[in-house]
RNA sequence: GGGCUCAUAGCUCAGUUGGCUAGAGCGCGUCGCUGAUAACGACGAGGUCCCAGGUUCGAGUCCUGGUGGGCCCA
């Protein structure tokens, strides 16, 4: 069977399709996988990709990943599960539903119907996993589509009920009260895991306000606030013991303010473009003098101020009524000197530092807003205003009963809801936590486990030391159903473990749940009796839970441990899994780590490996609304999906990776077309030739030294891929693999092309052949998992039916072995010394303006040592080809050919010797060059005498020029000289223009559209007598070269080609047709 | 304020346990090669390896401090 013809100019995209379609047709997967069945098990865990939209490009890096590990792992014979997994549960999905149907609240969904809302969210969740696996498809990502786990199922969700019965037989569920943020759109909390996302820089009406001190006469304390809103609810005011506090006079009132902030610069704490645009602050000495001067009048200590009482901002409203009891002065040592007034207002129901202070001192808290951030009905005419538009009304407000002092607009970082982008309020609620008093076990897990990178370890290990106790529950619809039920008459609660411990436990509503997933409204129907104090019937609590729950519970729920130990002991802990790494630590890593050591004190996996961000070109973060985002599919339509795979390979994990067209036609020409070239220029040849690969195989020693040099790196290759697989460090490799290509397309097929053009058969030919076949075969096994379309299409045409028992797919071959008998250092060593060689001696060529086509009569090398000079030896042949020289000498001293000159470096003598420059320069000229330049070399000083004095040179104040007279082109670089003889005789000459005829015929050949076997007959015409002679010279090596049967100087009727050229300035016509 | 991390050519980045003259690709300029190559090769310009100390025979690499960026925590 023949080769199939390649084109270079072949449209990836298209053939990635097609290959896709092969795969489909034969069901390449499934063959491997039955293959490998039974085998060792080689254990992956995948983080849950969230099904709520179609996959951009940044989602491609890691699945890529994925995708080559599994693939190598296959290769080496491992069984394995390919299981994907897709994030279901999550406020993100319901607030792409809530806008489907433009709900504003929570009112609407209840208005709608839970059942009918939840039903949307698993329907969403759904259709964007059957998307997403479409487009995984399309990346190649080899997974078993069907089974697929979702985090919605009911597998995973008794599974998390598994784990929280577990953490309260341990005593760490509780219910607690605490202020956190709040998003009143969604009415919901947002955990701490979920704070960071939010934060944006926001401007907010900041006031200065006067709390009057009770029982002294004008004298107030100075208060400032970002959140006017809250002093509706202010209970007490602190200030720091140990500083110092100013009495200061302005108009008809003192005032005790903080002496560091009084005098200090103020600035808005944001940062860039942002702190440009905003307003300038204003010191409070400054707020003073504008608002009529003032006047120190003395100095405190903080300490003085504690337990003063005071008359708050809001006392005359009701809701203020508890608090105004307890207004005070309170010491507190978070206060500074270098934020406000140096006396903080302290509203425990309405921040959450606030509130453990309000505890400390036993201060009630007054939480002023409802769950949409509506002021509550005991707050007068703020009642029912929501919290976010009545900061200026409060500012009139407080200057209309006069204890507004100043008001300015200040520019900070502040929380808003990472999903709806409303801003975030802190509220007093109760929610449900896991307390982490445990957590030094999960940081002994963390330690259990391989971290790549390995900084990644002491980064979990800080989130694991500092973070706070994990808020679980969200007051939602649509997530895991919390498996808490809370009896209303004593206060009791429960967790449930599992399903067929509520139906045990059930005294009402089974029958209605019965049938349903496990979500709400449906599980609410279910009542359980208090085992406590009996009463009934006692309901679910209505949160739903944390999703990180959801995506953590899963080496549990899908490998097995709830229904077939031991299976799960045969897959857990995972070997590998991989996921971006920032958020990650708070969230997945963490969250796995949690869920695992509470079930069996141990990591879920034993190598983690994080990689970075995909940014746009610019390096800058891609975003939907920033336009600068990528999708998926217009990428791999675009561009192809195996280029891509490339760069993500090649890159550092842990470098955020720039995408965008530039980057990846710079891939695709670096790498994947040169690679792609030189496979078709061997299918092209081998397809006329009909080379059979498994004919007359030549052994190792009857190749050429070319052949065995490029066998010899190719099994350095393998034995580089096999350890970059393995480590997951698979840039090592293809950043090896990058320069494999390039020595195999620019050195060893260029140095054996005329091999491959020789008409008769012979062993050389035939090695060639096969030394190819079997190079372009081997590297497609070892990068067949990064780009797997490209290998299969190269594979298809090189072996598969043409090998006789050859697997039907690239991808069902067993990983490479190197073979030591054919590595050979030596050679490779020597290869690189020679091309180190080549490249001097193309310098020399350039440097003198000789060009290639033009043949030199002699080259002399000087070696550096004997490796090189055993290298020139070995490959003179290739010498002269490569650098068209009738002659290469090797010479051990090529000194006595070598003129030394030196003279002063004026640049550095002029300025430091002025007017002895001159006089030094000509000293320089009439002394000993050579005893000169050696003490240069040796990097002394030279001493000279200039006009009788003794001078004494640095070696960078001398500069020595060695010449080879006007006959030879000289290179000289570390111990290697090159020399190339620039005298052209006329023969020399003719043989030259011969070649550039031949250059301008191979054009035309390939302009008429020839085949490369087409014969021709060819004319010659010119007047010039140069050129007559040259064609007559060399007519012979004319014709060869451009296969003409027929060379005349006649013009050819019905020419199928003609050119107009001029050689070295002289006309010349080429006339050719088919012979 | 604390933790982690990064800083190497105009840009994107390599640079093993400290060791020959700090490299590649892109871009720019010049020249060349080409019947595999929408390519390629050579040469050139472009570096205080962020700064300052220290360890060492020797530091881009290790240590300390600082500056600047990123992420996280408070």
């Amino acid at each position: 069977m023949a080769y199939e013809k390649v084109d270079s100019k072949t449209d990836f995209p298209a053939m990635e399709r097609e290959v896709l379609r092969f795969w489909e047709e034969t069901r390449a997967f499934e063959t491997l996988r039955e293959k490998n069945r039974g085998n060792t098990k080689w254990s992956f865990l995948d983080g849950p990709i969230t099904a709520n939209n179609p996959m951009g490009v940044h989602h491609a890096w890691g699945r890529t990943y994925k995708d080559v590990f599994h693939r190598y792992h296959a290769a080496k014979g491992h069984d394995m599960r390919y299981q994907n997994g897709f994030d279901c549960q999550g406020l993100w999905i319901e607030v792409e539903v809530e806008k489907e149907h433009g709900f504003a609240n929570k009112k609407d969904i209840e208005a709608y119907g839970v059942g009918k809302f939840v039903d949307e969210c698993k329907a969403r969740a759904q259709h964007y996993a059957d998307i997403q696996s479409e487009q995984s498809k399309r990346l190649g990502y080899w997974m078993d589509w069907s089974n697929s786990y979702y985090t919605m199922s009911e597998q995973n969700n008794y599974g998390i009920w598994a784990f929280l019965k577990k953490c309260h037989e341990e005593r760490h569920v509780y219910k607690g009260k605490d202020v956190m943020p709040w998003c009143p759109r969604c009415g919901t909390g947002i955990s701490q895991m979920e704070m960071n996302e939010g934060y944006r820089e926001t401007e907010h009406l900041s006031v200065f306000v006067r709390f009057p001190i009770v029982g002294r006469e004008n004298e107030a304390l100075l208060v400032w606030t970002t959140t006017p809103w809250t002093l509706t609810s202010n209970v007490a005011a602190a200030v720091k013991a140990d500083m110092k506090y100013l009495k200061v006079r302005c108009g008809e009132w003192t005032y005790y303010v903080g002496k560091g902030n009084f005098e200090a610069a103020r600035k808005q704490p944001v940062e860039g473009e942002s702190a440009k645009k905003a307003p300038s602050l204003m010191s409070i000495q400054a707020i003073f003098k504008n608002a009529g001067g003032f006047e120190v009048l003395g100095e405190v200590d903080g300490e003085a101020l504690v337990d003063l009482r005071y008359t708050g901002p809001f006392d005359h409203l009701d809701g203020a009524a508890e608090a105004k009891e307890h207004h005070r002065v309170i010491a507190w040592e978070m206060v500074t000197e270098s934020e406000g007034s140096g006396i903080v207002h302290i509203a425990p129901g309405c921040g959450s530092e606030d509130y453990r202070l309000g505890k400390e001192f036993s201060l009630p808290a007054v939480a002023p807003l409802d769950q949409m951030g509506n002021f509550l009905e005991p707050f007068g005419r703020l009642a029912g205003r929501n919290f976010v538009s009545v900061a200026n009304d409060i500012a009139d407000d407080l200057k209309e009963r006069g204890v507004l002092v100043a008001k300015e607009r200040y520019v900070h970082r502040y929380p808003h809801c990472w999903r709806c982008k409303e801003e975030l309020v802190y509220r007093l609620v109760d929610e449900w936590y896991i307390n982490m008093a445990w957590r030094d076990r999960i940081m002994q897990a963390t330690r259990g486990a391989q971290w790549i990178p390995e900084w990644g370890m002491d980064r979990e290990l800080d989130w694991l030391k500092n973070m706070g106790d994990w808020m679980i529950s969200k007051k939602r619809y649509w997530g895991l159903a919390l498996p808490i039920w809370e009896c209303d008459d004593c206060g009791h609660f429960e967790v449930i473990g599992s399903q067929s411990e509520l139906k045990e436990r059930a005294v009402a509503g089974w029958e209605e749940f019965e049938g349903h997933s496990p979500h709400r409204p449906w599980v609410d129907a279910v009542k359980i009796k208090c085992a406590k104090c009996g009463a009934t019937p006692v309901s679910r609590v209505k949160d739903v839970g944390n999703p990180w729950l959801d995506a953590s519970i899963v080496p549990f729920s899908t490998m097995g441990y709830f229904d077939n130990r031991e299976s799960w002991e045969e897959w857990f802990p995972a070997e590998f899994v991989v996921e971006a790494l920032p958020g990650q630590f708070r969230n997945w890593f963490y969250a796995l780590l949690a869920v695992s050591t509470m079930m069996v004190d141990k990591a879920p996996f034993k190598t983690l490996l994080g990689h970075g961000l995909v940014l746009d070109d610019q390096m800058e973060e891609m975003h939907k609304s920033k336009g600068n985002a990528i999708e998926f599919n217009a990428a791999a339509d675009k561009f192809g999906v195996d280029v891509m795979r490339w760069m993500y390979c090649n890159h550092s994990p842990e470098r955020n990776l720039a995408f965008g067209p530039a980057h990846i036609d710079e891939v695709r020409a670096k790498t994947i077309r040169p690679l792609w070239n030189t496979y078709a220029f061997f299918v092209n040849y081998a397809r006329l030739d009909e080379f059979d690969p498994t004919k007359d195989v030549l052994p190792i020693e009857r190749r050429t030294d070319l052949d065995r040099w490029i066998l010899s790196d190719l099994q350095k290759l393998i034995e580089v891929a096999d350890t970059a697989y393995a480590g997951f460090e698979v840039h090592h490799f293809c950043s090896r693999t990058e320069r494999f290509i390039d020595n195999l397309s620019n050195w060893y097929v260029r140095r054996s092309r005329r091999r491959f053009w020789k008409s008769e058969w012979s062993d050389d030919k035939r090695a060639a052949y096969q030394t190819l076949h079997e190079v372009l075969t081997t590297l497609c096994q070892l990068i067949a998992p990064i780009v797997p379309f490209l290998t299969e299409s190269m594979y298809q045409n090189l072996v598969a039916g043409r090998i006789e028992g050859a697997p039907a797919s690239v991808h069902h071959q067993s990983f490479p072995m190197p073979d030591p008998a054919k590595i050979d250092r030596a050679l490779s060593e020597r290869m690189e010394r020679f091309l180190r060689v080549v490249s001097m001696a193309r310098a020399a060529r350039t440097m003198s303006k000789l060009k290639v086509r033009q043949p030199l009569a002699e080259m002399r090398v000087q070696p550096a040592g004997d490796v090189e000079r055993l290298a020139v030896e070995q490959f003179n042949d290739h010498m002269l080809e490569e650098l068209n020289v009738k002659k290469v000498t090797i010479e051990s001293d090529l000194s006595s050919l070598c003129t030394i000159s030196v003279r002063s470096n004026m640049k550095l003598v002029g300025p430091k010797y002025g007017k002895d420059a001159g006089s030094i320069g000509k000293a320089l000229q009439s002394a000993d060059a050579d005893v000169i330049a050696s003490l240069v070399a040796s990097g002394s000083p030279v001493s000279i005498e200039v006009d009788g004095r003794a001078i004494e040179l640095e070696p960078s104040e001398v500069l020595v020029a060695k010449s080879y007279g006007d006959d030879w082109a000289a290179e000289e670089n570390a111990g290697t000289i090159v020399l190339l003889d620039k005298r052209i005789t006329k023969e020399l000459k003719l043989e030259g223009i011969a070649r550039d005829i031949v250059r301008f015929i191979q054009n035309l050949r390939k302009d008429t559209n020839l085949n490369l076997e087409d014969r021709i007959t060819l004319s010659l015409q010119s007047d010039d007598a140069e050129l007559s002679e040259a064609v007559d010279a060399c007519g012979a090596y004319i014709a060869r070269e451009t296969l003409a049967t027929d060379l005349t100087t006649t013009p050819i009727d019905g020419a199928a080609g003609r050119l107009d050229v001029k050689i070295n300035g002289k006309p010349l016509v080429i006339e050719l047709r088919c012979s």
